[in-house]
DNA sequence: AGATATTCCTGGAGGC
DNA sequence: TGCCTCCAGGAATATC
């Protein structure tokens, strides 16, 4: 079955990384004069005491963990921020949407909208001393781009899941959505139904840098957008990127193959049987 | 402990 | 055209 849909670019990794460079230029620095959270949750409740404990505070710096985005200041906390499926940054909104959670206005002028329709996303306060203790960040594998071959044969031993669950599992490796594990292990030539822990060095020595390319170049073509990245009703994170077989069931493979889509874990996996073993 | 299923939520697409 | 159902996704939670 052929199915067409359109495609909204997820925030994984690579948009999450977009996204917390564009706003460490609107963010770095600078004094959050006011914020106003217009709901009062999205996944789980917003912390109660948000506006008291940022109001004042000076941003220091942006990271990111996984698919969270970090936001630190001078006072005792870091402000974390998951995406979910539909979240994004807006900044200088002309007009209020929908969906604008929450809202943040730094000491220069500049304001910021969380906007997240399906409310998957969270925003958390975390004592900075303390982010290695938060409870998601405790258990989180290693860094995707920093990952080695030889740690991920060592975090896979033994696991008898099929590779694409397991690299969906943020306890083994962290900041992996759907989208790039199933670019990755096309690019790998693996097939995403071989056992995890079957899987030799030889071929995790294929499979990491896989994932370090996907993830690179997904983030190049996000930085590229960023420009302009204070213009009015700028949207962080997203833009439009090509992939090899994501979403694209019963379309050519490069091979001359066709890209088959089956479901894993209750999620879509597509792959092309002729590439990937 | 590991594997698997379910839940949260909205908007867009497709069926009738 | 309009109502209905399905589906996408990450992470927390439950169950075996």
């Amino acid at each position: 079955m052929l199915r067409l849909r359109h495609i909204a670019a997820m925030p994984e990794l690579p948009e999450v990384e977009t996204t917390v460079r564009g706003l460490s230029h609107v963010l770095k620095g600078r004094r959050i004069v006011r914020i106003e959270a217009r709901r009062a949750d999205l996944r789980r409740s917003f912390p109660k005491d948000l506006g008291q404990r940022l109001t004042g505070a000076k941003v220091i710096g942006l990271g990111r963990r996984a698919k969270y985005g970090l936001i630190q200041t001078d006072r005792e906390d870091t402000m974390i921020f998951h995406l979910g499926m539909s979240g994004s940054w807006r900044i200088n909104h002309s007009n209020l949407e929908k969906h604008d959670h929450l809202l943040l206005e730094t000491d220069d002028g500049n304001r910021l909208a969380l906007n997240d329709p399906r409310r998957f996303g969270s925003v958390d306060l975390v004592p900075t001393n303390q982010l290695s203790e938060w409870p998601a960040f405790k258990v989180m594998g290693p860094e995707p781009l920093d990952i080695t071959p030889e740690e991920l044969k060592r975090r896979l031993a033994g696991r008898t899941a099929p590779i694409k669950l397991l690299l969906l599992d943020q306890k083994i490796i962290a900041g992996l959505g759907n989208i790039y594990v199933c670019e990755a292990l096309f690019r790998a030539g693996v097939h995403p139904k071989r056992v995890g822990g079957s899987l030799s060095l030889d071929r995790l020595r294929r499979l990491v840098p896989a994932i370090h390319d996907v993830l690179d170049e997904a983030i190049s073509a996000g930085g590229s957008t960023l420009k302009d990245f204070a213009a009015p009703d700028g949207e962080l994170g997203y833009f439009s990127k090509s992939f090899s077989v994501y979403d694209r069931e019963g379309q050519p493979c490069s091979c001359g193959g066709v890209v088959k889509r089956f479901v894993q874990g209750g999620r879509s996996t597509f792959y092309c049987p002729r590439c990937q073993r």
